[in-house]
DNA sequence: TTACCTGGCGCAAGCGTTTGCTCAGACCGC
DNA sequence: GCGGTCTGAGCAAACGCTTGCGCCAGGTAA
């Protein structure tokens, strides 16, 4: 493994001349350029990312914290961030949490020993980034759920208690009046805004909404397919349900089918972040989706502007969600 | 961001008996160990990573070269390994080749960064292994695919011969005689492999195999579109197809589904590496299952024993496949 | 007393880079 | 021929950490 040492003894030169040749800075005559890159290029040379990193007191990697990486969404949000920042010259690292609080802040680690330069995090409603100094907030980017810290942070989401009500409404639009919802976990703000939206479309069209109708989860399929279950076993059972995200619907689905339930005749089922890039998953659900490209290519840019030195402003950026129709409703 | 200086310092001691204390290496008396971890905690110390990496030359982190984390397989894959690797005290990075051969070389070149230790992949076939010097190839354990290099490697996977054999007898005991393929990218050996087993099958049984049956794609969805669509439009079409990877079924019902054909009763579908977390994608595939958790364990296991400096002999470590019966044969 | 061991800690080198500073020589106009 | 500018390149420090070595004090054995 040829280090830059190597190539400077080689050639009789000086290790700073063999790097400004290497990274093109400062003045190198032609020839002694010419010199260095064929020698370079002859030994297969690469550069010590992590003394460069050391050096340069920063790691050009960045880390993408989600929920799940088996979850389509997430997997596309992965993807998309992990392409821009590799246009960027960023290394991305995925920490995939599975909605664990303590890997979550076991991650945010990281951040302090410089493996990574900052971080685009999609939380679960962790209480960690509080405990983060100032200096280390500045370089996180959120998506999908605004963190429960005091102080203002940069976000890039969507206008969820619009997007509930939007979902809501194209129900009530179906002529039901019995909706229940599948709540994620409440520390996270999405969940939150999502019931918001839900319970203020109910309350403006004048239409119940019993206690029973909202089912706490957690955002994952095991726990939504009990609580799903304990909820269609009721006798006062509602027409539809509205789950938080897809996983959650995939549970209410199933329940369905398992006790004879139709869908959609006589439930139906919406949800949000129900992504199908190959259209295969039966029935298609009626969902809300999200811009993913556009969330990941938005929060790239900010994370690097951030990493860069550049502070820039805390502030929610909201993008316009799109309503899909699918065979659910 | 305090440093082990900054301890040292703080405390009047020296930065070597701080490092010592922090890793609880040599020996130190009790006293000191306590004011140092007292006072580490107090300011929230975190190693530097890229100092401890450069110094022990390790980086402990390896990377994981899969060819798309959006499929399912590859996804489940990627979690299995990471939570492997982070129980070893390993930090995993994602490469995601999207089957690009460039891509998938330019990655090797972190291995000669030292920014990982190590690397599992899943390769498309690259030739760029072949140019690895000795030390690299022997920090790598495939998994999926052997690359077409010379030396011996250490590989992890199935024998895609005979499972490729036993889908296709489970065809044939249902009664088809007219069995088309879809094959993958030929530079992979479990394409090669499939296909064997497939051919052998056929001529064992005496069904015939026109060389228009023997489809040749790229693993990716768009590609097998078009072929499945020209093979089924053509008026030799085949009852069954055996796709050799998941997405590449999905082409195929949907251009069934497009052109009218019912599955199974006018075509039959089968294929490799079908997973279905939850259970929702309809129809549900006949398909051959590769153990993913114990694939990633074995290999996790063994890259570590390598990247430790424990040489590992190469070969082939083959784990059987599990047939699953679905709805579409 | 001498010789030896051992627990506790400091010294200093080194991992592979980057970069501000310095400096010798070439070139310029006057 | 003299001060000034520019070009090309070397010197050396620094990033934060680990670790072999050596030293000193106190204890133990002969």
């Amino acid at each position: 493994m040829a280090t830059l040492s190597d190539i400077a003894a080689q050639l009789d030169l000086d290790e700073s001349t063999v790097s400004r040749v290497l990274n093109s800075k400062g003045r190198v005559s032609a020839e002694t350029r010419r010199r260095v890159l064929a020698y370079a290029a002859e030994v297969n040379y690469y550069p010590n990312l992590l003394a460069r990193g050391l050096k340069e007191q920063r790691s050009r990697t960045v880390g993408v914290l989600l929920p799940d990486i088996t979850n389509e969404y997430y997997a596309l949000m992965f993807k998309a961030i992990d392409a821009d920042m590799r246009t960027a010259g960023f290394t991305s690292i995925l920490f995939n949490t599975n909605e664990d609080m303590a890997r979550e802040k076991e991650f945010l680690g990281y951040l302090h020993s410089s493996q990574v330069d900052g971080l685009i995090a999609a939380t679960s409603g962790s209480s960690a980034y509080d405990q983060l100094p100032d200096d280390l907030l500045d370089r996180i980017v959120f998506v999908d759920n605004i963190p429960g810290v005091t102080r203002p942070v940069r976000y890039i989401g969507s206008d969820n208690v619009e997007s509930s009500r939007e979902l809501t409404e194209h129900l009530i639009t179906r002529g039901h009046c019995r909706i229940a919802t599948l709540v994620g976990s409440l520390a996270e703000s999405s969940a939150r805004e999502r019931l918001e939206g839900f319970q203020a479309c109910l309350g403006e069209n004048g239409l119940p909404l019993p206690a029973a109708w909202i089912v706490r989860t957690n955002f994952l399929y095991d726990d939504g397919y009990r609580k799903a279950g304990e909820l269609l076993a009721s006798p006062d059972r509602p027409t539809a349900i509205i789950a938080q995200n897809n996983v959650l619907a995939y549970a209410v689905i199933r329940v369905a089918n398992e006790v004879g339930l139709q869908v959609p005749a006589d439930l139906a089922v919406a949800c949000f972040d129900h992504i199908d890039v190959y259209g295969f998953m039966r029935p298609a659900i009626t969902t809300m989706l999200q811009p993913v490209d556009e969330i990941a290519a938005i929060a790239c840019r900010e994370l690097v502007d951030r990493v860069q030195g550049n502070p820039g402003a805390p502030g929610r950026t909201m993008l316009s969600v799109h309503f899909k129709s699918g065979e659910t409703t």
